[in-house]
RNA sequence: GGUGUCGUGGCCGAGUGGCUAGGCAGUGGUCUGCAACACCAUCUACAGCGGUUCGAAUCCGCUCGACACCUCCA
């Protein structure tokens, strides 16, 4: 007798970027969830602004899979190279980075796309189901533009196809994504490039005549070119998860025009608005501005994970770094400082140190002296509520309190509370958060254990001199673990250590 | 210029028409040989000015400020 699914009695809101409001998750499917995210262009390494994305998707896939939901999660790795701008001259990032390194184009997508999956296990995100391709799927968006042209939204001009805005715009609404509409568009739009062959500023190419020059190329009904900035996406979508499919997300920055021009491409082919609902992750700022790959305003992982960036006073741990990203709102722009993430690194092990603390408490009451099933449907509350992960912490650190009252004995709690507490803890904070607790993890090591039996046998001397009255001794002892990053925790049941 | 978002206490950051968010830092206590850890208690707040309301930080208007998109960017 299966038990019923956890989503049946959750309800989900998600907050939908196309209606403004918080809406009632339902998927198309029953029990199933097709969601596609923007992936990276591999040209350059990842930064942590990028990195926040992809970590709040990381955190829905999570959540929707505690729910036990079976989701396909479809990211794609960007390695086509979109022009530099939107003039008709810019050079592919992908080739002139090549260029510049004196590489193949897809040493580089193949150098930056190793970086990306690295930076990204070490954050602890879990691998989408597919990561396609944008070069793997040229044969798709060809049929794309052939039925978008078929339908009468799209014009071929000198070998490059573009997508007929105007037109598009007399039988559907393109701007229904970012708040725009045309004519505003229309009437704001700067003086035009020196030649073009497009009919209007606002349409976009979905197929480019290569240029002799250029090496990235494959052959076309209308060319040797290469594939629009915008097109990508929706071939790789529609094929994995349909013409229509529940989540769609991706940064704040690609709302406009990427996304547009996503959903007018997809009503444009199949006549259908391809997503149900639209998720847009926001910004992580630097000194007030957003991380940027061309403005250079970034802090890289590894400056995070090594040190080596004069803005941090010291290196912190990836999965602090993910903590911090997850004391924010994914919606919110979060600012990104040495203090803040100090501030973070200090509250997570604190947690952490209380779920080390609960797997040592033994049930002392039939009684518990805190609401757990309250407190646990509160935090599936604050899940509930468009993925509120720093809502979620906190209902965590009312948990740590609790714990940390049991250990002093100023608590109590029953042995199926004991349980359901446990399991509560272990589910957010490593499923569905993603955190790593990295003490325990070392301690279980090899070297973990020899450390932990070298520690023990300094506090049993320091426990002697102690007796003794050689505080001199004793005080050694503390201070120069302490120096070393171990820190001695004199407790009623004894001295136990920690690593900082 | 157009569009939109935001402005919360020393810092980060939730939330919201009347009920303590949370973390970090600070203060007073308990514990300790002294500390640290932990626990208990506790102080700083909703940019400014008007308006609606019995009541607004929360709604509306204006002012100031910041940011984002309108060119590639997560």
């Amino acid at each position: 007798m299966a038990m019923a699914p956890l989503y049946e009695s959750q309800e989900l809101k998600v907050y939908n970027s196309i209606t403004g409001i918080k809406e009632t998750f339902t998927p198309i499917t029953a029990g199933n969830i097709g969601m596609y995210v923007c992936g990276p262009t591999v040209y350059s390494n990842v930064h942590l602004g990028n990195c926040r994305t992809f970590i709040s998707f990381d955190l829905v896939f999570r959540y929707l899979k505690h729910l036990e939901y079976k989701v396909r999660y479809v990211r794609n790795i960007t390695d086509a190279g979109h022009l530099e701008n939107d003039s008709e001259d810019g050079e592919d990032k992908v080739s002139k980075k090549a260029r510049i390194e004196q590489l193949e184009p897809m040493e580089i997508v193949q150098r930056y796309t190793l970086d990306f999956h690295n930076v990204l296990a070490k954050f602890n995100n879990l691998p989408p189901s597919i990561e396609p391709t944008a070069t793997g799927h040229i044969i798709e968006q060809i049929e794309i533009i052939k039925s978008i042209i078929d339908n009468g939204f799209a014009y071929e001009a000198n070998g490059s196809v573009y997508f007929d805005v105007k037109k598009f715009n007399e039988t559907n609404k393109y701007g229904k994504l970012s708040g725009r509409n045309l004519e505003d568009m229309i009437a704001n739009t700067r003086e035009l490039a020196a030649q073009s062959d497009k009919k209007n500023p606002q349409d976009f190419a979905l197929w480019k005549k290569a240029e002799p020059e250029h090496i990235m190329r494959w052959p076309s009904p209308w060319s040797d070119g290469f594939p629009g900035w915008h097109l990508e996406c929706t071939a790789m979508s529609t094929k994995y998860l349909g013409d229509q499919f529940d989540i769609h997300g991706g940064g704040m920055d690609l709302k406009f025009p990427h996304h547009e021009c996503e959903i007018a491409q997809g009503e444009a082919s199949c006549g259908k608005s391809p997503v149900n609902y639209w998720m847009h992750a926001n910004m992580l700022t630097l000194n007030g501005k957003k991380m940027s790959k061309s403005t250079g305003n970034i802090i890289s992982p590894a400056e995070i994970f090594e040190g080596g960036n004069t803005a941090l006073s010291k290196s912190f741990a990836p999965t602090v770094a993910r903590f911090f990203i997850l004391q924010a709102h994914y919606r919110s722009i979060l600012d990104f400082s040495n203090d803040a993430l100090e501030a973070s690194e200090k509250g997570f092990y604190k947690l952490m140190e209380a779920i080390q603390t609960l797997e040592k408490i033994a049930p002392t009451s039939t009684t518990t002296g805190f609401a757990i099933d309250q407190w646990k449907q509160e935090c599936y509350d604050a899940m509930n509520d468009d993925f509120n992960s720093p809502i979620l912490i906190a209902k965590l650190f009312d948990a740590v309190k609790f714990i940390n009252n049991l250990k002093e004995g100023n608590n109590s709690i029953s042995t199926t509370d004991l349980e359901v507490l446990k399991n509560t803890m272990h589910g957010f904070v490593f499923d569905v958060l993603g955190l790593v607790d990295t003490q325990s993890d070392s301690s279980t090591s090899g070297i973990g254990e020899k450390l932990s039996g070298t520690v023990e046998l300094l506090i049993n001397l320091r426990a002697e001199a102690r007796a003794n009255k050689d505080f001199a001794t004793s005080d050694k002892i503390r201070d120069e673990l302490l120096a070393m990053g171990i820190q001695l925790k004199d407790g009623r049941e004894g001295t136990s250590f920690s690593i900082n």
